[in-house]
DNA sequence: TATTATTTTTAGACTTGTCTAAAAATTTAT
DNA sequence: ATAAATTTTTAGACAAGTCTAAAAATAATA
């Protein structure tokens, strides 16, 4: 059994994990979770102990297959409690991150199997990011910053980089949300902004907006 | 803000206030939630100074206003978290407990606001307590325990006072559950064991259990 | 009422998770 | 390759919440 701090440990080498390739720095881990170097230390030598992360003094660490389940238990069920608030409590995307940062701490194996039946088995989280299945496994589908396509080329909105829920309101201001496609009409050389079409609209961004939403290439038509 | 000890001290009080009137001994406080009671007085001495407990020394702890509603805000998310779980998510009144009482200190005010609304404003839990509202006020319905019912008297099934799983279970397998009508059809004298009719069965029950079911009068038919 | 029993509080210790400040190791740059 | 900068670890301290053992207050009893 883990400590809610242990677990919120475990996921934050979890997601630098899969950003980094190779060990997680501590500096890293404690800007993650906003805490100091020395914490971070302290707490690895625990979770050390637990066998659930490989740590070698000023060398970083790696998670144990066991730390890999356990961090990906934290996130699914994140991601799930996410969907419920969004899909049966009426919240918007930019508003379930906090409380589902506490949900996701709640031991009930049965809790979080019937949940995901209750919400239909989904695989995203209403940012797009994939949900892990019981296993811990998780489907990761080809996505590309809308940023790198080219003019004329077009795609599916399928997901957000920065999640923050300043970014989350632009973009519903702008009508920016999951599923629409997106076609380049025009990039500027100068400061790489973009004109694109979004359903029947058409809109201006800039690049730190298109260096932050996710398309699935759209072939065809 | 409270910690998630300190709400549970305060829902402890606030149930033992509910029997006993009159200020909650250090030693009840104890017991009820399994700790020691040098544990109970040093954070009796933490929620005197915030002001939810009034307390004086050997004497015994009250809640205030203030305590008093913080602890109705726990309870009521303890039972509508109950409701989820057996309306929602398939769990039998004897599962959710455990469940509940990590749920209920989940901090958000609207995450508690629209569950309330999206389970239909429920005004009982699944053991047929009643759920206090936003303000913490409750609707005390008047019940009676079965076994103070006479001969050929009849009522409706309500609520249960023990409410351990052994029990709930008990009565599953018996087929006593919420809202069915009982009437007593015989009154052993020797061993106050009870012959009721419940439905269109027949059934033969100790004092034991009589005194752990509410009865809601049942005038007429 | 004096004595015994019970309840409650105090004193001191321990664990978890955190912090600051200083020391040690590693990396970067000259 | 040596010095400087950065990163990481250690050492010692602190707050929250708990515990045991002993002292103090209250309640019960003879």
């Amino acid at each position: 059994m883990f400590t809610l701090s242990e677990e919120n440990y475990l996921k934050a080498i979890y997601h630098l994990e899969l950003g980094n390739d190779g060990g997680v720095s501590t500096n890293a881990i404690a800007e993650k979770l906003a805490t100091k170097a020395s914490s971070v230390t302290d707490m690895i030598k625990k979770l050390s102990e637990k066998e659930v992360v490989l740590y070698k003094k000023y060398k970083g660490v790696t998670l144990t297959v066991l730390g890999k389940t356990v961090a990906a238990s934290v996130v699914r069920k994140h991601r799930l409690w996410e969907v419920f608030l969004v899909e049966k409590l009426n919240f918007s995307w930019d508003e379930v991150h906090d409380v589902a940062e506490q949900l996701e701490h709640i031991k009930s194996a049965k809790l979080i199997n019937q949940l995901d039946r209750f919400l239909g088995f989904p695989t995203h989280d209403p940012h797009g990011d994939p949900i892990p299945d019981k296993d811990g496994n998780l489907k990761i589908v080809a996505k590309s910053l809308l940023s790198t396509l080219s003019k004329n080329e077009s795609g599916i909105c399928i997901g957000v980089d920065d999640s923050s829920s300043e970014f989350l309101q632009f973009l519903d201001k702008k009508g920016i949300t999951l599923g629409k496609k997106i076609t380049i009409l025009d990039k500027e050389d100068f400061d790489d902004s973009l004109s694109i079409l979004i359903g029947d609209k058409k809109l201006s961004i800039s690049n730190k907006i298109a260096s932050n939403l996710y398309i699935r290439a759209h072939t065809g038509q």
